[in-house]
This record gives C-alpha cells, structure tokens and sequence, in this order.
DNA sequence: GTCAACGATAATTTCGAGATTTTTATATAT
DNA sequence: ATATATAAAAATCTCGAAATTATCGTTGAC
C-alpha cells in the first residue's frame, strides 16, 4: 500500500547513503520548508496548512508536523495550539534585537576562536577566504545564478572565523541567531540593493583573525554586523511600508 | 473508537481551558517527559523507546515522537536518524560550559534589566524575593516535600531579576541555558549534600539589583553561578566515579 | 578459534483515517 | 442594523497499523 501510495517512501528509501542529503524523510521535509522560508518561498506569516503543503511538498501529516515542530524550535515557525503553524513574523525591532544579540555572542565567540586557534584553525580560515573571494568576484558579473553558493561560502567563512572557540554551547547559540540573520539578508537580497565592498570588509576580518589581533578584529567584525543591519533594515523598511 | 481505546483525548479534551494546564496532548506528552528527565526519573544517556513511553505516559506514538523534537530543540533529548531517541548526556565538561556560557548571557540581561527597571519591576522583584524567602525558611525543616515549590519560586525570582531586559533574544537564549542549568540543579540536590547559605546569596543579588548597583550586582550573582557550578561538579564527579 | 555472511527479531519511521476543535456562514431576535 | 446563537465546513490533532531499517544471535567457512 505505502509503496503506491506513496513513492516518496520508495524514492528516498532507494537512494544511495549520500552524505550530506536527507536519510529520513522528517529530514528532507525539514529541509525543504527551511529552504523555502529561508528564500522567501514563504512569506512571513504566512499560515502552514497541511493540506497546502501536502501538495508542495509531497510528504505526510505527521511527518510534516514533525518537520514544523523543528522549525519551531529554530524560531522559524510560531505555533499556536489547535490553530496551527505560520511562518515566524519578521519586523525591524526583531531585527535590532536580533543583530545587538548575534554581534555580543558572535564577538566573544570570535575572542575565544582567536585566543585558541591553532594551525589547523588558520588552514580552515585560509581555504574560506580563498573560496568565499572567488565566489565574490563571479558575483558581480552574473548575481542571479550564485546567490545559493554566496551564501553557502559565506556561511563557511564566518563559521570559519570562530571554529576555533572551544564553548559548545556559544556555537549553538550562535548557530541560532546566524540562522535567523540570514533570514533576514536573503530577505533584503531578493529585493537587491546597495553596491557594497563586502569583499574589503571580509578581507579585513580575514587578515585581523590571522595576524591575531583581538581588538581590530572584533572592531571590524562588529562594524560588519551593523552595517549589515543597517542595508537590512532600510530594505525591510521600505518593503514593509505598503503592507503596513 | 478512539473515544474507547484513548480515554486521554477525552480526559484532555473535556477538561476546563485552565490556564498553565496543557492543552494539546503534545504539550501534555512535553511537559510530563521533560519533568521526568529535570527530576531525573528518566536517566541522562537512557535509551526512549516507544514501547516504553506508551505504557509509561499513554500517549500514541506521533504524539510522543513530536513531543521528543520538541524535547530535541530545548537540548534535553538527543536523536540520531533511524537510531531514535535518547536523554542528553550530562558530563563535567558540558556543565561547565553551561554554566560559563549561561553567566556571559546571564550577566549582560542583568546589566539591561537593572538599567531598564521601572517600578512595575521593582515591584515584581519585591515579591519574588518574599515569595523565595518563604520557602526557603520552610526548606530547612522539612526539604523533601517543597522540592518542586522551591525551584518554581526560584526560577521566578531569577527571572525576575533580568525581567527588565528589553531583549527578547537574549531572554530566548537564557531560557534554554537556564532550563538545562536546572537539570543538573536538580541532579545534584536528588543526592542531597551541601548547606549552602543560598538565602544570603539571594538577598545580597536582591539587594544590589533593587540599589540599581549594577557591578555589585553582576559581581554577586556571577560568584552565585560559579558556587553553584563548584557545588554541582563536585556532586557530579562523585556519582560519575562508579559509572565511568 | 575467529571472522563474515545470513536470517530472525525488534525498533523506528511513515502514512491515512477518525475524532476534536476552530472558523465561517446563516438565521433570528432585539 | 447589530448582535447572538446555531449549524455547516474546514483545519488541526491523535491514533494504530504498515513499511523500512537496525540489531542481535546463529551458522558456516577459512
């Protein structure tokens, strides 16, 4: 019955253990919706119904729910009970809150990588560099078509930054709050805008990680976050205005 | 048939909408797991089967399989893809990068919520402390029945304290550190030791927060989580000993 | 005697349907 | 005309069973 009825089973079920996909389908569907939030798929708010995303997405009820509990656990989907899920809210307070919040933790973080960074660190720190400049320069000349990729390096590089922190927990809470900011610059990326050199800002961070300068790199860093809040918020301003 | 074979919907369903109550049987599968594993009634590293959480709860198995993601996000439970579930691990290492990570957090809310204070906060301080204070002086005769009562009542005055901090992030962020931090609070009381004069430790954080003193403040209630991370490693390297 | 392959058992994962609650539309009374 | 109560409709929540996957004991070969 499950084999016709449902070819997702089969399909994921059959597929080689490929590191890096979805093993379990509550995975994939987790991935997915994520995507689609992430990208702006979903629009903010918006109301998750089962039967809306049955159909999108081809997976069950419960393994649906199970996708959205997780989401909600990543404070990308608010739930409320017997009224069902929606897509979390965006607004520019959260966004101040939010970037104040990642900049103290992402800052210590960046100490502590940096007070502890071996060799190894700086190899890591190296090759992210590398691939995160080289992404940038195509950038400039076809935007459309990288955008997924640019992020992905870019997440490797600031992760790169501060892999070295030893504290579990200040990367958890890291990853959580990074999570949530690149909601918000996918967001004001679709509606793109401002010509920035995020390539000198990069650099700097780079080149004041490796030189272990603590301060510069923390001032640098610091100063990255709030300008990326300040291109966000005037993005999320003007596109928020007509729908109130 | 459903009525027949789970009195629980009904149980749960006809009860009033009382307030604090769970509403869902998901909440109510969340809540009774995750107080099992904070008393310890469920063991750190234990193995859930689902077999086992039926007979143990009554709940069917997409209720209690979303309750342990939810358990999952909060840190409590760990998954592993076709391998299911088990209760977080606790070990000295982990402990006291909580503890570090939860005074940096805990800390910079305190700042923020001293400077913030108005008098509704005061207010709610005031009677947070008496409320503490009460079941404190009653701890001391008899502390295995008001085990439950004293850590509700000192959750809410620590989270009086910082309640004045306009940051939503940083209170989402110390829920989660705070709830694990009880966990092995609550460990480390099951084999009782220790007479520790907490009252003190209290009052003086009481005080200097309600002074709007706020160096004497972090000062204090930073020696406060550090005395409880002495006293918390010091119980759990001694019931860790005979196990490995 | 040790290791690998095989098979039976047990556990996890997923689905669709039934039960309950919320929402919407309608009719009636004030 | 507004508001309230009732009823139909839609959506959520929950469960048990089916299917897939992992685990463990056994047998056979080297």
């Amino acid at each position: 019955m499950h084999t016709n009825a449902a070819p997702n089973v089969t399909a994921a079920a059959l597929a080689p253990p490929k590191q890096g996909a979805a093993r379990s389908l509550v995975e994939a569907a987790h991935e997915a919706i994520c995507h689609e939030i992430l990208t702006g798929g979903l629009a903010p708010g918006e109301k998750l119904r089962f039967e809306m995303l049955r159909k999108r997405f081809g997976f069950g009820a419960s393994t649906l729910r199970e996708a959205l509990t997780r989401l909600v656990g990543e404070a990308l989907v608010t739930s409320e009970e017997q009224k069902g899920f929606r897509v979390a809210p965006v607004s520019l307070e959260d966004l101040a809150d939010l970037t104040r919040t990642r900049k103290f933790i992402e800052l210590e973080a960046l100490r502590e990588s940096i007070l502890n960074g071996d060799d190894a660190w700086e190899g890591r720190l190296v090759s992210a560099f590398h691939r995160l400049s080289k992404v940038e320069a195509k950038l400039s000349s076809g935007p459309e078509l990288q955008q997924d990729e640019f992020e992905h390096r870019n997440n490797e590089f600031h992760y790169a930054l501060i892999s070295a922190c030893p504290s579990r927990w200040l990367h958890h809470l890291h990853g959580i709050l990074y999570q949530q900011s690149e909601r918000y610059r996918r967001i004001s990326l679709v509606n793109r805008v401002v010509p920035r050199d995020v390539h000198a800002e990069h650099k700097a961070m780079f080149e004041a990680a490796l030189t272990r300068n603590v301060e510069l790199a923390c001032q640098v860093a610091g100063e990255h976050i709030e300008r990326t809040l300040a291109v966000m918020g005037k993005v999320l301003s003007a596109g928020m205005s007509p729908g109130g």
